[in-house]
DNA sequence: CATGAATGAGAGTTCATTCAT
DNA sequence: GATGAATGAACTCTCATTCAT
């Protein structure tokens, strides 16, 4: 009885072994610069052994997008301890930014990467990202019942707040920000997040 | 002399012919999915010619940033006729919404890709990026003159408005829009714009 | 002692097991597309079980060939309760059609098939084979005797209609008759057998 | 302009080299067990090389099978000149026979073999193997009009006789005379081959 | 008895790049 | 200036087989 355990334990341990191999890798190199043969090399196991615990590539992608997501919303979840609800809003952005330069690479497999959305719709982290979403919504409603924002479309403003977030955030990860001297670069994004929380800010 | 200037407009064309062709097939194919084989078929030269005027593959890449952002400053040129900043700066995010669109590779060659940023900063393509900041910058700083927009730091209000404007675009661009039924996605992109621009908007 | 025979008779089973799945795979696959993995899975066992019953996957083709000729001796037995034996020499022949297209894979391995010839000689599908021949000669010299043959050497004449025989059933088998069209193709077996009685029969 | 020609001699004999390098393998190993590394390293190449003259392994298999039936045809040509159509007729036999064992893997791909027969029926070889055919029921057709042959369906009688010279050939060249004695063995071809001259003969 | 885990070897194939001509 | 020929290195993936448990 304990055998099957300690033996389900060990396959869990390997496919995470393989999936923080596979991370590490789209830290270092590129995207597609990550081989099968690579992530076997790092674990020192041969590339055959992969494909016990991942029926191919494509399957370690999706896993990584689920486990992306499952990190993501983990790391949000303490947010929703807070009862004001724009202070939440803030709160969720900052955890936003945070998420994005704790894990770059996360960040890019869940919306910057082209690969994974090939995976069909019912993917965990694609369900996971809707889940997101809908709670930033929800968020946005609230704020607009408690009146801390201008009644609008909840639809069209959460994703409008979800642009600015994205779009900053992408723009610093993907190194477009050279055009900045390092002063400059260093207070960018904080200054520009208070400059957002005003502009929402309902008066 | 006629002869050394007809040589060099004849290298120049088959650059550009390179160059087009290779647009083409990243307009078509993926990113990574774009060979110099493919180049060389599609202009019916060999894959060997295409070395006699780029160094290698990444050259070509780095070509390709700086085509796009002589693409995009032309378009852009238009809206410098505008008189009001405020319209002005209106028009020019309309342009840029337009651009991507129209030209989506061109677009995450310019803003999400991640290769050619390893180029030297003094490749053309990088030069004229900061040209195309330093005008939002300035536009900016002229509608805070005339009081359409709250009075603040230029470069973190441009660093705003540029990070939603990319953050909407590239969502849209890498399909993360997916969440939305086809009905709200329609309008999505709009509806959000001139939220946005009510939301700089000084009272 | 019960012990050891039920042990024993568990044994013979699960090699039939193997074996049935093993021919099942070869019908429906091809030949060299069956694999450990594939006949262990479709048993329901894991490939190490497979070595626990057969050395290898030589083996396994041997053991096949075994049942081959097993299950085409039994297939024959009918036929030598008739008296005539050039009555009996057409029967055979016609069952040798019909097992041909019964057990394809069975024939194949039999007559085809490169690889199990390589086994030793004193396997048991290769005894089952000689006595076959056997079976075939014996048939011959009595047709002979009776005169329903001419008289000639009875090892040429009975390997001249194996010869026969098995060309025109490997040529179906291997797809060779797509020259004909498909009407032609329908009765060419059958009428060809009536020419071939026709011209061996002694007038 | 000599250039050009030599260019294209070199890419003949290239050619030339792989497919002779691939029959040469043939008949060494089995069938599937030649692969492209195989030829590659036969012929001293690397195993990219192969693919600048075919497109993949199975063109090099359709080629072969093209090869084969040119040589079988020219190996066959001579015996056109006989005049008589039976005499015609045997000596075809005689020399099938020899082709078998003089190429035993080209007369393997021709009609042993599984593969090349998925190749679309457009193939040269294909063409040649069914022109090979017409030659033969011609034959049979002269030899009924002069009363070599009894009066039949040309068809079916040319059928029978291919099915007999293949079923001869093949049980030889796969092995399945092993139940013969070395001194029965020897003869056993020629005497089937008269016996059936013999048998077809019209009186 | 049965198996999960692991692997070395090898399959076909593609690519960016070089170089003699 | 242009290219045909060539290749080393890499890719994903499958297989027969072994062995500790």
């Amino acid at each position: 009885m304990g055998v099957k355990e300690r033996k389900e334990r060990e396959r869990v341990d390997m496919k995470e072994l393989i999936l923080n191999s596979a991370h590490q890798l789209f830290v270092d190199k590129g995207f597609d610069e990550v081989s099968i043969r690579n992530i076997a090399e790092a674990i020192e196991y041969s590339p055959a052994t992969i494909y016990l615990y991942f029926k191919d590539k494509n399957e370690i992608f999706y896993a990584l997008h689920g486990e992306a997501f499952k990190i993501f919303n983990q790391y949000m979840a303490d947010v929703f301890t807070i009862k004001d609800p724009f202070k939440r809003l803030i709160a969720m952005g900052e955890k936003y930014i945070e998420f994005t330069f704790k894990y770059p690479k996360y960040y890019t497999i869940m919306f910057i990467a082209e690969a994974p959305m090939q995976c069909d719709q019912s993917s965990e982290g694609w369900i996971e990202g809707g889940r997101a979403l809908e709670s930033l919504e929800n968020i946005v409603a609230e704020c607009i019942k408690v009146g801390s924002l201008k009644k609008q479309s909840v639809k069209a403003m959460a994703f409008t707040i979800w642009s600015y977030m994205h779009g900053m955030c992408s723009l610093a990860l993907r190194d477009r920000m050279k055009h900045y001297t390092e002063k400059e670069r260093e207070g960018m994004i904080e200054n520009s997040f208070k400059i957002f929380i005003q502009l929402i800010r309902s008066a």
